[in-house]
Order: C-alpha cells, then sequence, then structure tokens
DNA sequence: TTTTTTCTACTGGTTTTCTGGTATTTTTTG
DNA sequence: CAAAAAATACCAGAAAACCAGTAGAAAAAA
C-alpha cells in the first residue's frame, strides 16, 4: 500500500457529519492516509506524542480550547507538521490570526473537494493554501488591515462581564479591585478594539468572538 | 432496489463536506435513498416540484435564503415533507423557530450518525426529533422562556446604529427624528430583550444575530 | 372601519460612562 | 536580572445613558 509516499493525514473536529465527509473525500485519494481523527485538542495532543504526521486538518473551534492556540502549540512541538486550519469563520483576523500561529493555509468550510486535496498537496510542497473564498476576504480585508489586537486576561474578564451588563462598579466588587481600575481596562479596551463606546465595543468584540 | 418501502431523502446544505458527509453517513443504511441534493434554497424548490421526498436534511444557513423562511415555505406547498433541520446555531429562539416553521426536527452539526439516521426514521413516524444537544437547549430554555422578541422595523434600525457606536442624538439627527424618540425606541429594544443597559443589548442581539 | 401596533415626543431626575491625564506595583519575558 | 507588559489606582469634569412615567399621531391589521 505504500506505494509512492503516501501523505498521513489526522482530522480534527468535533463534528462527526463534517469528521465523515472529510474522511470520505480524502479516501478517494490514493496518495493520502488518514492515520487519526479526533474531537479534542487534548487528544490531538496526546496522538501526537507518540505518532509523526505530516498533515493535520484543524477545525478552529473545538470543545476543550481554540484552534488557534492549538495550533501554536502543535507548531511549537512539532515544527514540521502541516497545519490547514478548516473552519467556518470568515474573518480576516481570524485567518490571519492563523498563519501567524503557523498554520499552512486556511479552508472554509464550503470549500469543494478539490480545493481540499489539493490544498493538502500544495500545503506539503511548502505552498501557503486558502480556499477561493478566504482569498478574497484577504484581498478586501488587507486594504482595511484589520490585526485582530491581543488582549490581556484581565481585558478578556472585564469585558466578559460589561457584556453581561455589568456595570463598572458591580464588576469591580466582583474582581475585588478599585473601580478606576475596571475603568481603566475598560478605556484600553476600546482603545484597542478602536471604538468609542461600549456598544462598538461589545459589536466588535462579538464579531471577533472574543465573548 | 425497493425492497421494502425506502424513504426518499434530499440533502440542502452549501458545505461541500457536510454534504458528502451526510451522504457518506446515510448511505450505509439501506433503507435510505438519497435522492438529490442541492446548495441553494432555489434548487431546492426547483426540484420539489417535479419529485416527491419523504425527508429533507436542511441546512439553516444558505447563501440565497435563510432557512426558517425555506422551511415554511416548503411546508406549505407540500404540507406532507418532514423537514429535519441540520445547522451549527444552538440557540434556543432558532430552534423554536423552525419548530414553529413546520420543522419535525432539529439536529446540531455535532449529531452522531446515530442520531441521524435513527431521527430521519423517527420524523417519518410523526414524532418529533432533537439530538441530545438541542434536547439539553430546550430544557433549559423552556425555564426561562426565551422567543425572540419581535422588533420593529425602526426598532431594527436604531439597534443597528447604536451598534456602530452612535449615540442617540446622532442617531437622531441620522434618521430626522427626536433624540427623546431615540430614547424611548432604545428603551423598547432593552425591555424586549431583557437586558439593561447598552452591553447587554448588543450581546444579545448579536448572540441572535439581529446586527 | 374599528382595533392594535408602531412611531413619535415629552418631563425631570439619576446613574453610568467617557475623556485625558498620571503613576505605582506586580508579572512576565528576553 | 533588566526591561517590557500588565494590573492596579487616582482625579475631575463632560457627555451620554438610564429610569419611570405619559400620550398623541400615523400606519397596519383585523
Amino acid at each position: 500500500m505504500n506505494d509512492i509516499q503516501q501523505i498521513s493525514v489526522i482530522l480534527v473536529d468535533d463534528h462527526p457529519v463534517v469528521m465523515e465527509g472529510l474522511r470520505s473525500l480524502l479516501e478517494k485519494n490514493e496518495m493520502l492516509d488518514i492515520v487519526g481523527a479526533f474531537t479534542t485538542g487534548k487528544a490531538t495532543l496526546n496522538f501526537l506524542e507518540n505518532h509523526e504526521v505530516n498533515v493535520i486538518l484543524l477545525d478552529i473551534s473545538l470543545p476543550d480550547r481554540n484552534g488557534t492556540a492549538l495550533c501554536s502549540e502543535i507548531k511549537e512541538k512539532y515544527p514540521r507538521v502541516c497545519i490547514l486550519a478548516i473552519s467556518n469563520h470568515d474573518e480576516h483576523s481570524i485567518i490571519t490570526e492563523m498563519l501567524r500561529n503557523g498554520a499552512s493555509g486556511y479552508l472554509l468550510k464550503n470549500a469543494s473537494s478539490k480545493e481540499l486535496t489539493e490544498g493538502i498537496q500544495q500545503a506539503i510542497e511548502g505552498e501557503l493554501v486558502f480556499s477561493d473564498e478566504v482569498k478574497k476576504i484577504l484581498a478586501k480585508g488587507s486594504s482595511s488591515a484589520k490585526p485582530l489586537p491581543k488582549l490581556t486576561r484581565r481585558e478578556k474578564e472585564v469585558l466578559k462581564w460589561v457584556a453581561e451588563g455589568m456595570t463598572t462598579t458591580s464588576i469591580a466588587e466582583k474582581l475585588i479591585i478599585s473601580p478606576l481600575t475596571v475603568e481603566t481596562h475598560r478605556r484600553n479596551l476600546m482603545q484597542k478594539l478602536k471604538v468609542n463606546n461600549t456598544a462598538a465595543l461589545i459589536r466588535v468584540a462579538a464579531k471577533h468572538e472574543l465573548i
């Protein structure tokens, strides 16, 4: 069976239907050897400890951790593996975030099977691969440049409670810090996300799935 | 091939991968006969004009129209067909909306293949079917009762501009009405969505995809 | 054509957020 | 360990949002 050099692939996605679809599509290609399929980041990392693979098809939204973090974690430990993100998120910022974290490409889930199999080949050859949709997004987005800013742990926490409708003072009480500190965090949040009031802050945060 | 009575099924989803997954999973079951697969609402309606089917597996987010509307449209014309919603949206409100529009069940895309095939059988037998996840959501939601409230045209408009970060006065100027009126709309919005400030309003609105 | 809903507008007062600064103490990281 | 980043905290005034009502006109539905 190892005719030429088969490409070993693992799938990471928590949707059985998607998983089955990927497997079914990829199995048709003799070049590809699906050696594993996992639904969590943890299971994936466990597997990688004992097995070497060429390509990982990685869904961004997993139950136990977010895909971008998992991506950089994997790339740190196993720099040679190719990670192809497969996701529903069509946000420019999320795509570039993935690439910054070492992904070799980004495909939307509405990608065609051709884009998929060809993408894997290209990724192996060192190319950056994108599905057509993604290319459009990148082309559009590059003009307005929207690098998702990094929020600190505390900022994220404050943001979460703000989104819940809590006021500055009640958040301060909850976190046992001064309201003035909470204000500062809110100010920094607005600055980072380039908005000038809470409404826009929450909207942008929601768009970037920060809350 | 028509051993007993095969169930004719069509798939409606704009993600090739998901489509393939569904097909692959369902083909294993002898009872099911996949007679069509479409990526748009329009193509689906066209097909239905000339063919009778038992079950439609319908994705909620389609390129050309939203699934809930398509569902009620189909049920109006072909009341006997069973529509099973397959979606990523885990919002209580969207689920019940689908059911109100005539769907025979609601499965999340992370449903297992068993849930899928069994669901189709049950739907044919007249049962309402839900994947386990959905049951949980319905159980939780029914206690706190969250029927997505209807917003008026003006309210939606105000909401949109609020989410953009505009203040009451600037919205008033834009719509050429009194700021006091805008205030009233905002108040009604908050009341309807059961929140008590703008932050929560935008969060809930985003969650329900109102903005 | 009634009835209901939506859109409009007001009074008047309270609470919260926003702005534009500055600055010390922890953590984290190179 | 030194430098950078993050978390903490303060002042004070302006701007905006929020609350609790009421109510007439316009539009849509019955």
